[in-house]
RNA sequence: GGGCGCUUAGCUCAGCUGGUAGAGCACCGCCCUUACAAGGCGGUGGCCGUAGGUUCGAGUCCUACAGCGCCCA
């Protein structure tokens, strides 16, 4: 044994190993981009600085750093750029929360003090996540690790906010919003979830002017907001209230008159087909609100409670919005106003943060005039500059981009960029700079104040994959790594990032951000649920980690990213990954125990069949998991890794080379330990991008300590000539032959201890194909001897396996009962028929001759010749079966 | 209401350009065979949601329907 055969423990054991691998990876500058011809970068998408990673994280990244490491081992100047994102309204939220227990609030605290707690509190859980990733092996240039609210990332914002407000295209304006009415800020569209909720349809009686005796009966979800009523509407074709069009209804509890308008937006057969106008508290209504030139009356404080105005009554002021409903209905019953309450399901708006029920309300905010940015940013998917992978997802981005509004981006709050716009005491003017002026611009007055507002967090984030390499700066990193390759990301988030990105890149850079968009599921639980803290069905990646290893988890991961929509994990799949991690450490093992003093060599050309065997099935794979990463068919990749490693490396393989290692023939000897290594030194390539730690474990077990994967290169052999299909095809037949009498001993439940003799009856090529293996074919089928028969022999009380050109023979003299092995045939015809039905029917259609590819029918009616000679052969089987039950009953 | 997706073995899912239905787990046998029992060998199991259509040929393409799910309004 050499001096580098090490001695591996006997059961993988994940966890100290994949430490001290991560730490070489950390300690060295593995991660960096090196010099390369070519590029190749992704930009992490930023997650939360003070989250911590779960299982949509671990997926997501598992797929990143696979190409990463697939590309750096191809030989690419390689960046993956690391970072993480400010995440505004939840670190906000967090910090909030700490604060509540301590019995402080932010705004008793002021600006800078809660500011200072959030660093604080940044620092102290940032480092939480960047951790997690580079234990699940992230391959990150850490050392180029960015955050949102860095300088570099800060300047970054206010340049895209200075130069987009100098060319008009964000603006400042009074629109209703989509109010938090718990945070205190406006959120975007994107963040309102819609749920469907039991409510109630309030029919309230609205006295007319003219006439008190009667009333228009209008029905709402919301009678709270009647304070804000502005107008009765009626559809202008409706007939029962045509006379009504025009007058003015007393506005219960009020003493305000509002006119009754007709607007065709108004839906006759909802409630009464009455509905009231309230401009200042429902998107519908305040469009109602603008085409009849409506007074938006707001009655709400940032809070949600009535305000303290006129146009509300007193006993209502200060009262919280619910309270309000409750005693708006009851007032209006004891003034008979109150027709009838109808149980009611509607849409409600959540906040997706805070989940408080959000309020449309009228504020100042600041506005991304869209539609210039948009149209370059479909263009660019149109002309096939940027790809969607999978490729439907062009839909549902052309959808929202084609309809887009203008996007409000500020929030009130203190967690984030803050607004580069000055107000001035002394004038109008607003003072936006890329610095912090000292007066105003307009009138030089020295009163100025900046806006309280910060940005949203997305308007950093759509900067990020140019922010992060130095943009506004010129930078060498601009230059190599821009546009960037690939954006892996989920579509939950299709609308909220990787639209605005595109918007941002094309804007400000002239360039696509990136050229591929590869869009992943979301992982659900194993019954198909999101997965959800208060649902408490979190699968903690970590957790894992700890128990089964990263690379089993990784490799999960890698094998469930199919292009569908969600992801079920099965935490069971991650423990029969581990035994797969298992059985690659165990095959390494063997290998090392017994390489003897043999090394690997990339361009070994063996002689034998089966090492040649092994290398061409080694070649195979290596194109198969080359062109499933070319195109995000991850799960294709671990699957003919899989495939190759254990079915094909460990079942026969190795088991097949015990053969030569165990013999005496020290050339052939030496042979097979050196394509044995060669084998494993290109399994371990191939498989590195998805399992980095064992791989690169057993790597430097294999090539010495100080041997690193991580930095090395992609399988190079070509073992694809002919002389090594030729040999693989030889092994098929070895592998035919011993599956057949494999079988005959399972199925016959012959005990694998048991040596049996073997005929194998075949023509003169294929025997000495076979012949020239026999060796093998006694070890893998555990024979004490075979013998050679020629094609037409039929053999007496022997079990049959008929094969592709040839029939196996296993004696059954004191083995099995005849019974049985007639049942086996019987089965085995039957299927056989089945199968000769359907593949005859289809030869007899002259249709399918006239039409199907020459090489179509040919193959088939190779394939029906075959089936016809072992149906024969089962056949003759059963006759002489039979025959020799009578002989055997007769003979007792 | 508009759009998208899914429906294949008991379970979870592959099946890319139409050419003999696959994997893992589970299950049933036989085995502690000196890399691995976290294992080996063998095996059972499918009118590929329903109904039409295109085609010599459909799990795969088209249409309708049903059920489930997601997104947008």
């Amino acid at each position: 044994m050499s001096e580098q055969a090490p001695e591996l423990v006997k059961a993988f054991e994940p966890h100290a190993m994949e430490e001290a691998i991560s730490e070489q990876w950390l300690q060295s500058d593995a991660f960096q981009p090196k010099e390369g011809d070519e590029s190749y970068c992704i930009v992490i998408p930023p997650p939360n600085v003070t989250g911590t990673l779960h299982m949509g994280h671990a997926f997501s990244y598992t797929m990143q750093d696979i190409l990463i490491r697939w590309q750096r081992m191809k030989g690419k100047s390689t960046l993956w750029q690391p970072g993480t994102d400010h995440a505004g309204i939840a670190t906000q939220m967090v910090v909030e929360r700490l604060l509540d227990k301590e019995g402080l609030h932010r705004r008793d605290m002021g600006r800078e003090r809660f500011l200072d707690r959030v660093w604080e509190w940044k620092e102290h859980s940032g480092g939480t996540i960047v951790g997690q990733l580079k234990r699940l092996g992230c391959s990150c240039d850490w050392s180029r690790e960015r955050f949102t609210l860095d300088e570099g990332l800060s300047e970054a914002v206010r340049e895209v906010f200075v130069r987009l407000y100098e060319e008009g295209l964000i603006y400042r304006g009074k629109r209703l919003v989509n109010w938090d009415p718990v945070l205190e800020t406006a959120v975007s569209d994107l963040e309102v979830q819609h749920e469907e909720e039991n409510g109630h349809l309030w029919h309230m009686c609205y006295p007319l002017v003219d006439d008190p005796s009667k009333h228009i009966i209008v029905a709402t979800t919301r009678p709270e907001t009647m304070f804000g009523d502005a107008a009765v509407a009626v559809h202008p074709e409706d007939e029962r209230y045509q006379d009504l069009i025009g007058k003015q209804v007393q506005l219960p509890l009020t003493d305000r008159t509002i006119p009754v308008i007709a607007d065709e937006y108004v839906d006759r057969a909802f409630g009464t087909g009455c509905v009231k106008i309230t401009p200042a508290h429902d998107f519908n209504d305040y469009e109602v609100g603008k085409r009849h030139a409506l007074p938006l009356i707001n009655i709400l404080t940032p809070r949600a409670h009535m305000v303290d105005e006129e146009t509300v009554p007193e006993k209502y002021h200060g009262m919280e919005r619910y309270e309000a409903r409750e005693n708006v209905v009851a007032d209006l019953d004891a003034a008979g106003l109150l027709y009838k309450i109808d149980e009611h399901t509607h849409q409600v708006g959540r906040g997706d943060r805070s989940h408080a029920i959000l309020e449309p309300y009228l504020t100042d905010q600041w506005y991304v005039k869209i539609q210039p940015l948009a149209d370059p940013a479909i263009k660019a998917v149109e002309d096939g500059d940027i790809r969607f992978v999978p490729q439907h997802w062009e839909k549902t981005y052309f959808e929202w981009m084609r309809n887009i509004q203008d996007w409000c981006i500020s929030r009130q709050l203190w967690w984030g960029h803050r607004i580069p716009a000055w107000y001035c005491g002394d004038c109008e003017h607003i003072t936006v700079s890329r610095t912090t002026p000292e007066r105003c611009e307009g009138c030089g007055g020295t009163h100025i104040r900046q806006d309280e507002d910060v940005l949203d967090t997305w308007f950093s984030s759509g900067l990020w994959p140019f922010s992060t390499l130095g943009w506004p700066n010129d930078t060498k990193e601009l230059e190599s790594f821009y546009p960037t390759n690939v954006l892996v990301t989920g579509f939950d988030i299709i609308f909220f990032w990787v639209a605005r990105m595109i918007m941002m890149g094309m804007k400000f850079t002239g360039k696509v951000p990136f050229r591929d968009v590869y869009i992943h599921a979301l992982i659900r639980d194993a019954s198909g649920q999101k997965m959800s803290k208060s649902k408490g069905n979190v699968v903690d990646p970590l957790e894992m980690v700890e128990q089964y290893g990263s690379d089993a988890l990784r490799f999960t991961l890698a094998h469930m990213a199919t292009p569908g929509r969600d992801v079920k994990l099965d935490v069971e799949r991650i423990g029969s990954n581990r035994n797969f991690m298992n059985k690659i450490w165990n095959a390494a093992r063997f290998v090392f125990m017994n390489r003897g003093d043999a090394s690997p060599a990339g361009d070994f050309v063996p002689t034998s069949d089966i090492n040649r065997w092994v290398l061409f099935e080694l070649d195979t794979c290596a194109r198969e998991v080359d062109q499933a990463l070319v195109e995000y068919r991850f799960n294709e990749a671990a699957s003919s890794l899989y495939a190759f490693v254990w079915g094909v490396y460990c079942d026969w393989y190795v088991e097949a080379a015990k053969v030569a290692l165990y013999g005496e023939d020290e050339a052939a000897k030496l042979e097979t330990q050196i394509t044995m290594l060669t084998a494993l030194d290109g399994w371990l390539r191939l498989l590195h991008p998805i399992c980095p730690f064992i791989s690169e474990a057993l790597w430097q077990t294999l090539h010495g300590e100080s041997a690193r994967l991580v930095s090395s290169t992609w399988v190079a052999g070509s073992w694809n000539s002919p002389e090594f299909a030729s040999a693989a095809g030889s092994m098929r037949h070895v592998m035919q032959v011993v599956s057949g009498i494999r079988s005959i001993r399972g199925e016959m439940n012959i005990s694998p201890a048991r040596k049996l003799a073997a005929s194998v009856a075949c023509d003169a090529v294929l025997q000495a194909d076979l012949a020239a293996h026999e060796d093998t074919i006694r070890a893998l089928a555990r024979l004490e001897s075979l013998a050679w028969l020629p094609r037409d022999t039929e053999l007496e009380g022997a079990a049959v396996a008929p094969l592709d050109g040839a029939t196996v023979y296993v004696p059954l003299a004191g083995l099995v009962d005849v019974e049985e092995e007639l049942a086996r045939l019987d089965k085995a015809q039957a299927k056989l028929a089945k199968e000769i039905d359907k593949m005859a029917g289809r030869l007899s259609n002259p249709k399918y001759r006239d039409n199907a590819p020459a090489e179509v029918v040919e193959k088939a009616e190779l394939e029906l010749d075959g089936l016809r000679t072992r149906q024969g052969e089962i056949e003759a089987a059963i006759q002489r079966m039979h025959a020799l039950k009578k002989a055997t009953q007769a003979g007792k």
